[in-house]
Parts: structure tokens; C-alpha cells; sequence
DNA sequence: CATTCGTGGTT
DNA sequence: TAACCAAGAAT
């Protein structure tokens, strides 16, 4: 029996039953791969039956409003997955006349699809075997097999490498074997050598290394900065700032605020930023509390204070949307989790 | 090719 | 508990 039967045989043994397997369509596929990007499958499964129920097809997405995606996106991370969804829905419905394309060609033009979503899109919906889809989950079996240098872990060899262990009949159950075997046995840490199919294989298993695989590159320093944001009432209502489309957050709503500068006090700040952001004055500033935030690339201490509108236009310098809202209302709205916790403090 | 994109789980 | 990591893509 081939190494690429073994796994098939092993797959159709198990029994991981997520939502999206329950279909298999190019539509749903398509959708959870997104969603899985980087973000743990028990992450998404809510998200993507919530998803399901309110745009259960191509044809309902694409006429969909882009704030109710990302409000069903709220506290999923990298947004700007909703806004390519939307882009490639529509372009799906009006330039593919609704027909979901069957070909990397096609695929790989789709906002948000790279190579690894088209890869497997191909492989599980129309059961393709000329892309071999690589992720993070196959990286490490591989790696571990043929206990790869950094220098030999390259997309090209990670394909040839995989090809070994695809069934030519069922490229995709092939696929989501292996991806079943490193999210639940081949892991990170502690892998589970004993339930692994393929463990004869493995080099990195002889020698007992197999945490030392793949290579890890040296990590990167993390900057800290410290923010102050302000609740700005006017009579029941405060404002809120729609952040520019293609940046951090894009498209998500925030408290306006800012960074603090070298020698400055957070009220300094805060009234120097709203001044420059929204062109409006505030009085009594109080402040509410902290909360600490962490993303990939950097970290937050953010300060909340109150403050009474004054004067001024509030008309965003920046040309982004602005909104007095009342407190009842910001439910409706869209908000990244770091604002969330500010809104806990209160 | 290195950075920039979020958030929550895990050790 | 700080660090690492998760079904990557775009720039």
C-alpha cells in the first residue's frame, strides 16, 4: 500500500465532522478557508454557521452590505478578509455569471485567494490534483519528515514533498488527512507520534527532534505605545471615527484618540489629537481607566477618559466618517475587540 | 522578500 | 507569563 493510501485509509477512520464538511461546495469551502486563515478551527466554527445563516450563497453575499460583513466579522481579526470576500463575490456573480470558477487561473485573480485557498478549493470541491494547497499544518509534517534545513523549506520543495501523500483518485481527502494529522497529532508542541499513520517516515520521529521542526527565524522585537482615547459627549451622545479602509482596522469604528508623543501627559494628548483629528476643543477631561492590547506586530496601553464637547466642527480632518451616537446605539456598529474593552471599563 | 495585517488559545 | 502559534494574503 502506497504512504498516499495509508492516509486515506486512516482518514476515512476518523470522524472530525466540522460544518463546513457537512456541504462540500465551492461556496462553503471557500468561505471557512477564509475564515481559517490563520485562526483556530474552534475560532470559527461560530462564526461560520453565523456567517451561513445570513449569506447562505453567492448570490446574497454580493448584494450584501459591506458593515453588516464586518459586524459578523467583529472579533475575528484581519478585516480586511470581509471586504475581500464581498469584492470577490461580486465578482463571481457578475463576471463568472454566478458560477464558481473550477480553475487556478480564475481562482487566483479572487481578492483574498492565494495560492494555498486556490490550491485547496481546487483539491476539495472539484477534486483537482495539479495544486497542491501548503499551509502551516502541512509545512510542519513535511519539515518534520524530511527534517528540512531553513534553507529547504521553500514552497517548491514543501509541494514535492506533499505529492508523495496525495491519492491521484481523492487529492482531497488527501488534503485534509494531512491537515487533520497536524492540527490534532503532528503539533507544534508534544505531537502525538503513537496515532500518526505515517510515522515510520518521519526523520525528525528516529531522532527524536521533531519540536525543533520547522526551523524557527529569530523573532522580531515588538514596539510598545501608549494611546489615549476619549469619550466625547454632546448632550446623550459621544462620538465615534470610522478608521481609513486599507489600515489596521480598516473600516471598523473606534473612539477618537491618539499616540502619545515624547514629554507629553495622555490629556495633552488626547486634547492635542482630537484637535487634529476632528478640529474640535473639550473640557473636563476625566479619566476612566486602562486597558492593555496586543496585537501581532505591536502592543497597546490604552487610556479612556470623558470630556464634554466644547467647540468646533467635528469634521474629520482625515476625511474619515464621524457619528454622535448614543450609548444604546453603538450596539449596531461594528468596533475592533480593543475598543470593546474600553467600552467594559465603563 | 520582509512587513503588515487580529484575536484567542496554549504552554 | 511572555512567547509562540493558528487551514495566509497583500504589498
Amino acid at each position: 500500500m502506497s504512504e498516499a493510501q495509508k492516509l486515506i485509509s486512516w482518514y476515512n477512520q476518523q470522524s472530525y465532522d466540522f460544518p463546513w464538511r457537512q456541504n462540500i461546495n465551492p461556496y462553503n469551502i471557500w468561505i471557512s478557508e477564509i475564515m481559517l486563515q490563520q485562526t483556530q478551527v474552534k475560532t470559527v466554527i461560530p462564526y461560520y454557521m453565523n456567517w451561513m445563516k445570513h449569506y447562505p450563497d453567492i448570490e446574497t453575499l454580493q448584494k450584501a452590505d459591506i458593515n453588516e460583513l464586518l459586524y459578523l466579522w467583529q472579533g475575528l481579526g484581519y478585516y480586511s478578509r470581509a471586504k475581500n470576500i464581498h469584492n470577490a463575490a461580486n465578482i463571481i456573480f457578475k463576471k463568472f455569471n454566478n458560477k464558481f470558477p473550477d480553475n487556478y487561473k480564475e481562482l487566483i485573480t479572487l481578492p483574498g485567494i492565494g495560492d494555498y485557498t486556490a490550491s485547496m478549493i481546487l483539491s476539495i470541491c472539484f477534486n483537482k490534483y495539479d495544486h497542491v494547497p501548503i499551509d502551516g499544518n502541512i509545512k510542519r509534517i513535511m519539515s518534520r519528515l524530511n527534517i528540512l534545513s531553513l534553507k529547504q523549506e521553500t514552497l517548491q520543495n514543501y509541494k514535492i514533498s506533499t505529492r508523495n501523500y496525495i491519492d491521484k483518485e481523492k487529492p482531497g481527502d488527501s488534503i485534509q488527512a494531512l491537515m487533520d494529522i497536524g492540527r490534532e497529532i503532528c503539533t507544534p508542541r508534544l505531537p502525538k507520534c503513537d496515532c500518526c499513520p505515517i510515522y515510520k517516515n518521519c526523520k525528525a520521529q528516529m531522532q527524536g527532534t521533531m519540536e525543533n521542526y520547522p526551523v524557527r527565524k529569530k523573532k522580531k522585537h515588538i514596539p510598545h505605545y501608549d494611546i489615549a482615547v476619549g469619550l466625547i459627549w454632546k448632550e446623550n451622545k459621544f462620538l465615534i471615527s470610522k478608521r481609513p479602509q486599507d489600515k489596521l482596522l480598516g473600516n471598523l469604528w473606534e473612539l477618537p484618540g491618539g499616540k502619545l508623543e515624547p514629554r507629553e501627559s495622555m490629556q495633552e494628548c488626547l486634547k492635542r489629537e482630537i484637535k487634529e483629528e476632528l478640529d474640535i476643543k473639550i473640557k473636563k477631561i476625566k479619566k476612566i481607566g486602562l486597558i492593555k492590547h496586543q496585537y501581532s506586530h505591536m502592543k497597546l496601553t490604552i487610556t479612556l477618559f470623558t470630556c464634554i464637547y466644547c467647540s468646533g466642527t467635528a469634521k474629520p480632518l482625515a476625511s474619515q466618517e464621524v457619528k454622535w451616537i448614543t450609548m444604546k446605539e453603538k450596539k449596531s456598529f461594528a468596533f475592533p475587540r480593543a475598543t470593546h474593552k474600553l467600552f467594559e471599563l465603563l
